[in-house]
RNA sequence: GUGGUUGUGGCGCAGUUGGUUAGCGCGUCUGGUUGUGGCCCAGAAGGUCGCCGGUUCAAGUCCGGUCUACCACCCCA
């Protein structure tokens, strides 16, 4: 039954599942933190306009998947689709512009109108960083090594990455004019999608699955030879770096990425646990404009897609970190010793110990069963006679042993026990 | 946004060619002589059969619409 289903594409977390987020948000603060990246947190919605320029105004995301409303001041907010360009409006308020480096990184949600299926929400939850500032290709490797030892570290192995090379702005408009020439010829016997993207995006034409267009696309003019020698320098440092870092890749022209911010390297993560198609992580070098800015601020970065990691690592039959079982299990008989176990489950507790225990009125049967559902491995036990000995039962649960405890020594028992 | 599939108690499912009070497993609760769990047994609670409309004497079962979920495409993490 479906009466309050949360709306289409978001989900509820349950505690089953939330300790497996919970440990892939620890495990990339971890590693991040060890290459020098601090958390930013940015609002979960942004005036449009940072959307807008940020992002460039042709992107799909940008031209109709945006959660775009006015507020009550008649101001254009827009629930973040990306993470990139909220954390780039921050940084303009550091000195990042005068060539200073940031590194920071983020989680959270990020929000896109787009039908849902396999391994994509309309609330979804990335993962990512950002090297804000300076440019250069050990900047671009490093960075991608980090992501490579995040994914080893939160379990998932059998990553595989793809990188590839955007050029700069000056390469792009040659070697466009080259794709154009040649798609123009044989746009006739593509797809519709490809025959859009000519006009829109030609740089997608690249990336289409459709059988027919492959085997045009397959003779396409390599576009990198349009490029300067700067910037064939730039991609083949990159790939030096990877390889000594240990980093497997391959290079794909058909790799371009979406966004039109993208400079230089781009790269992309997929896991073939989830179709070759769907990308479990990506990113690369940008240049961004922001409002009131005249120069672009460089910067590298990723994104990772937490959901797709968790399918990652269900697929790959990772452990779910569920909630640990308690330490152990009060149960009382009676309502006064119901209220010793209350006061005695706080001091437990402010000693850090984990205790579950029964405060309703329940029969023994009852809280005996729920003792053992709950997983504590000693249970303590006290009623009516236990009360008037001014003692309490501490039961072993596995072997089913147990002893009486002097109420006076039971904090000091249960400390070094439990 | 386009296309395909789907929808029965908390979860997983069965419901024959439309026909009496809609079943099963798991889970939950209560018991199995008065204060002891895991096994077993008994009983109980819990569903307007996604929603709206139609056909019919009669619909969970047929038809239409709608919503949701899933899958593919587009696009992306």
């Amino acid at each position: 039954m479906a009466a309050f289903a949360p709306p289409p594409g978001t989900a509820d977390i349950f505690p089953a599942e939330s300790g497996s987020w919970r440990f892939l948000e620890n495990t990339a603060s971890q590693v991040f933190s060890s290459y020098g990246y601090g958390e930013l947190r940015t609002p979960i919605f942004e005036y449009t306009e940072v959307f807008q320029r940020g992002l460039g105004g042709e992107t799909e995301v940008v031209q109709k998947e945006m959660y775009t409303f006015e507020d009550r001041g008649g101001r254009s907010l827009t629930l973040r689709p990306e993470g990139t360009a909220g954390v780039m409006r921050a940084l303009t308020n550091t000195d990042v512009a005068n060539g200073t480096e940031q590194r920071v990184f983020y989680y959270g949600p990020m929000f896109r109108g787009e039908r849902p299926s396999a391994g994509r929400r309309r609330q979804f939850h990335q993962i990512g960083v950002e090297n804000v500032g300076r440019c250069a290709p050990l900047i671009d490797a490093e960075c991608i090594a980090m992501l490579h030892n995040f994914l080893l570290k939160a379990g998932i192995t059998g990553a595989e990455f793809t990188i590839n090379t955007r050029g700069v702005a000056a390469d792009r408009a040659p070697a466009e004019a080259a794709l154009r020439e040649y798609f123009a010829k044989h746009i006739d016997s593509m797809c519709p999608d490809c025959r859009t993207r000519l006009e829109r995006n030609i740089w997608r034409i690249l990336d289409c699955k459709q059988e027919d267009c492959r085997k045009i696309i397959e003779g396409a003019p390599d576009y990198v030879e349009f490029f300067s020698d700067e910037s064939k320098a730039y991609f083949e440092e990159v790939k030096t770096a990877l390889t000594r870092l240990n980093v497997p890749f391959k290079v794909s022209s058909r790799l371009v990425r979406g966004l039109d911010y993208y400079v230089h390297t781009v790269f992309e993560v997929t896991h073939n646990a989830l179709g070759e198609q769907i990308a479990i992580a990506g990113g690369g070098r940008y240049e961004l404009f922001l409002p009131g800015e005249k120069r672009p601020i460089p910067g590298v970065g990723f994104a990772a897609g937490v959901e797709r990691l968790l399918m990652v690592r269900e697929a790959l039959g990772a452990p779910v970190s569920g909630g640990a079982a308690a330490d152990c299990f009060l149960i009382g008989l009676d309502g006064a010793s119901r209220m010793e176990n209350l006061i005695l489950a706080d001091e437990l507790r402010r000693a850090g110990k984990s205790v579950a225990l029964e405060l309703e009125e329940r029969s023994f049967k009852a809280q005996m069963r729920a003792a053992n559902r709950s997983q504590a491995p000693f249970t303590l036990i006290r009623g009516e006679s236990e009360m008037a000995q001014k003692i309490a039962i501490i039961k072993k649960m596995d072997d089913g042993s147990q002893c009486e405890v002097a109420e006076s020594d039971l904090l000091n028992y249960l400390l070094e026990h439990i």
